[in-house]
DNA sequence: CGAACTACTTAGTATTGCGGAT
DNA sequence: ATCCGCAATACTAAGTAGTTCG
């Protein structure tokens, strides 16, 4: 266990002499501080938000308790703790070997490996049948026009000051998207219908054209110059391309930066001639305005094209997106995920990342890994390239790779979210967190039994593991140091990021949690914990200094062994699915009524997402335009008030009409009029009502990766249909893609 | 064992583009 | 027809976790 402690001390010691800075920048004339990353904004402005912050703190706190209760007060009272275990999941479980029913392979899908004469012909086929479809669409749209009825009766409603033309274009439009989306989900992969292969083979076919490549850096026109020292330098073709990048950024705060200069300086002047070398060795004596200038007239003037041109770009766009854009695996046409290779450019890390603008080299097919089926069209790197390697491994899912030069990470191009590789991924790891949820009592009595044991290991463990399942803290692996922005999870803790209280604001052996977590969001976060966790708190801190690590025995491989023999697949990871999806469902059941009308249903579904992306600290900057925006929805509700208020004066005085001259007909009519323009604005208003508490409550807080990655999208499936709203109120297109497999598969029943 | 390497998921932000308002 | 605000998408960094290697 000695060399534990060493490792233990080397790391704390070499931390300490970085996060001293970090913390006090953090903490520099605040005590709440701001709730977001602050690394990245000047200390002036940061001072400046403060005071708002440490409100909006403040109000975060509030909200969390008071309209989530996703934190407990005293110790296991929190909703997710309170959960029937016995229950065993009765729909949609994911069973590897024998799924449901089979399908059969269509006619059109051969069983066997195209050869490579066969190949493209199979890709060439599928985009033909593509092309082909929207003139055929178009024809079936004009009959969808006379099948819908809806656009008659709403012109004989409104007999109207819109061009017809307009309208029944936009209605072509509509008939044609439905069109579209019938035809797209006839011909989806319902690979979830199928047979899972045998372990760690992903696939048996994969063909694709390759990454697409960025265009080659052309030189900047004769009347753009750069200047050094105030003179005129033509730089080299290298040099020219990597001070156009720093030139494009110059609006950027990270240009102002110190560590931000100093990078994109020293690799610069590696891209240097000599020459350059020796002339150009001072940053401060560069001038950059007339390329910064350039750039920006380009971006006005791609902002000012007009429509043809941006039609012209859009469709060669989509060309390119349908030649290297999909692939096909095993028969399927899969759309990739990222096929373009990442364009050279100035490396921009998140907080105060130690390599920020450092040059990120252009990948050449030299640098480039294809993998592919052997027999399949191996896809041909750009003329006059070759690439680096091209093999084929099944066992992965990646279909190109390259190392990036920044870090010295592998970048990966692989498919799109909707494919059935990260599907099938996708709906494991939501069997995995059920599977959690179906035991997850017996480990919380283990966790609390452990946090007594003689072993200081596993004492750490145990608190660790109460963190984790509590707080859906990360699991913090160790970072090198010096590489990375100074960021923590939960076993990587420092002494420092902690604060005991033995009473704080009438509560008990409180917490307070302050840290950098990824991507340097900030976590914030008071909790009341159990004697015993706070006792051993104390325990893990005594003779400790501010940079060492709070659970100097543990670290994520042995935390996560311990977990994967308590369930196989089990790791610290999955306690954030499990705990994230057990709080949507369980929000949810509280929050909505079917009696609710439809605004209010989709403010209870955004409320329960809310609560999840609380708990896992789901933030982001508020939008520039937020209150402002704020403000003109405000005016606009204050605007129909006063309509709403006009309109009941009207009906009253109609009806009193009424009442005067008894029953004229044309009189009763007026009546009916109004009541019914009553109405409507009264659900517009209150449409706008819920929309500004929804948008007030998202202010600082991002729904989206929570509903992407944490939640089982079978409990929004469920929801929707218990509660009679559509379902892409909930999901937008991407999203209903991605999860497709739950969308198929899921009744009104699903219990998470 | 632990460091290095690999593969894959999760993350926030920048950019794009669409639909409604003017 | 154009502008504006926001939702959707694109982008790529930054995590987790498993495997390999010395």
């Amino acid at each position: 266990m000695g060399g534990e402690k060493n490792v233990g001390q080397a790391k704390g010691g070499k931390a300490k002499a970085k996060t001293p800075r970090q913390r006090l920048s953090d903490k520099e004339g605040s005590s709440g501080g701001d709730a977001l990353r602050k690394s990245t904004k000047p200390n002036k402005e940061r001072t400046k938000a403060t005071a708002k912050s440490q409100r909006a703190e403040k109000v975060k706190v509030q909200k969390k308790v008071k309209a989530f209760k996703t934190e407990s007060v005293e110790s296991f009272d929190d909703v997710r703790f309170n959960l029937a275990v016995k229950e065993e999941p009765e729909d949609g479980d994911f069973v590897p070997e024998k799924r449901g029913k089979k399908r059969k392979r269509s006619e059109d899908e051969p069983m066997e490996g195209p050869s490579c004469s066969s190949a493209t012909p199979t890709l060439n086929r599928k985009l033909k049948e593509k092309d082909e479809a929207d003139p055929r669409t178009e024809k079936n749209t004009k009959e969808g026009i006379k099948k819908e009825k809806k656009p008659k009766k709403e012109e004989a409603e409104h007999p109207v000051t819109t061009k017809k033309k307009s309208k029944e274009e936009i209605e072509a439009a509509k008939a044609l998207k439905i069109k579209k989306r019938e035809e797209e989900e006839q011909q989806r992969w319902r690979w979830w219908e199928e047979d899972k292969y045998e372990d760690g083979v992903k696939w048996k076919l994969l063909e694709h054209r390759g990454p697409f490549f960025p265009p080659e850096y052309q030189h900047l026109p004769d009347n753009v110059n750069f200047y050094y020292n105030g003179k005129v330098v033509k730089l080299g073709l290298a040099a020219e391309e990597v001070a156009l990048f720093f030139a494009q950024m110059l609006d950027h705060e990270y240009t102002t930066k110190d560590v931000f200069r100093n990078n994109f300086f020293k690799d610069w002047r590696k891209e240097m001639t000599l020459e350059e070398r020796v002339l150009i060795s001072d940053l401060n004596k560069c001038d950059f305005r007339e390329l910064h200038n350039m750039h920006k007239e380009k971006v006005e003037a791609r902002k000012a094209m007009s429509k043809e041109e941006k039609l012209v770009m859009k469709e060669a766009n989509q060309k390119i997106v349908e030649e290297y854009g999909f692939c096909i695996l095993d028969h399927h046409r899969e759309r990739i995920g990222n096929f373009k290779i990442e364009p050279p450019g100035l490396f921009r890390g998140r907080g105060e990342h130690p390599k920020q603008g450092m040059l990120k080299k252009r990948i050449q097919p030299e640098d480039v890994i294809i993998n592919c089926e052997k027999k399949s069209c191996i896809p041909e790197p750009p003329a006059g390239h070759h690439w680096k390697e091209v093999r084929h491994d099944n066992t992965v899912t990646w279909l190109a790779s390259w190392t990036e030069n920044v870090q010295g990470s592998c970048k990966y191009v692989m498919l799109n979210p909707s494919s059935k590789l990260k599907g099938e991924k996708d709906w494991e790891k939501y069997e995995v967190a059920r599977r959690l949820k179906s035991c997850v009592n017996g480990i919380r009595q283990q966790y609390q039994q452990d946090i007594k044991s003689k072993q200081m290991e596993t004492r750490q463990r145990a608190v660790a593991l109460y963190f984790i399942d509590k707080l859906a803290l990360r699991a913090g692996n160790e970072k090198e140091e010096g590489e990375t922005a100074d960021t923590v999870g939960c076993c990587s803790l420092r002494v420092e990021h902690l604060t005991l209280h033995d009473l704080l604001e009438d509560k008990d052996c409180v917490v307070e949690f302050d840290f950098l977590g990824k991507d340097c969001i900030r976590y914030y976060n008071k909790v009341p914990v159990t004697k015993r966790v706070f006792k051993n708190l104390k325990l893990f801190m005594k003779n400790k200094e501010p940079g060492d690590d709070l659970f100097d025995r543990l670290n994520t491989c042995l935390l996560n062994k311990h977990l994967s023999s308590l369930l196989p697949g089990l790791t610290a990871k999955v306690f954030r699915t499990f705990n994230a999806s057990i709080t949507l469902q369980e929000q949810l059941r509280q929050l909505s009524n079917m009696t609710d009308n439809p605004a209010e249903k989709l403010l209870s579904y955004n409320r329960a997402n809310r609560a999840v992306a609380v708990l896992c600290n789901h933030q982001r900057v508020p939008p520039k335009t937020f209150d402002q925006s704020m403000a003109n929805l405000q005016s606009k509700i204050d605007g129909r008030r006063e309509q709403l208020a006009l309109a009941k004066s009207e009906l009253k005085l109609a009806k009193k009409e009424v009442q005067a001259h008894s029953s004229d007909s044309k009189l009763q009519a007026v009546v009916e009029r109004k009541k019914k323009a009553v109405q409507r604005c009264e659900e517009q208003l209150m449409k706008m009502e819920v929309q500004a508490t929804n948008r007030e409550e998202n202010k600082q807080i991002a729904l989206g990766t929570s509903k992407l990655n944490y939640l089982d999208p079978r409990i929004s499936v469920a929801w929707c249909k218990n509660m009679e709203v559509p379902l892409d109120k909930i999901y937008n297109k991407s999203q209903r893609d991605k999860f497709a497999w739950a969308v198929d598969m899921t009744g009104a029943d699903f219990i998470f």
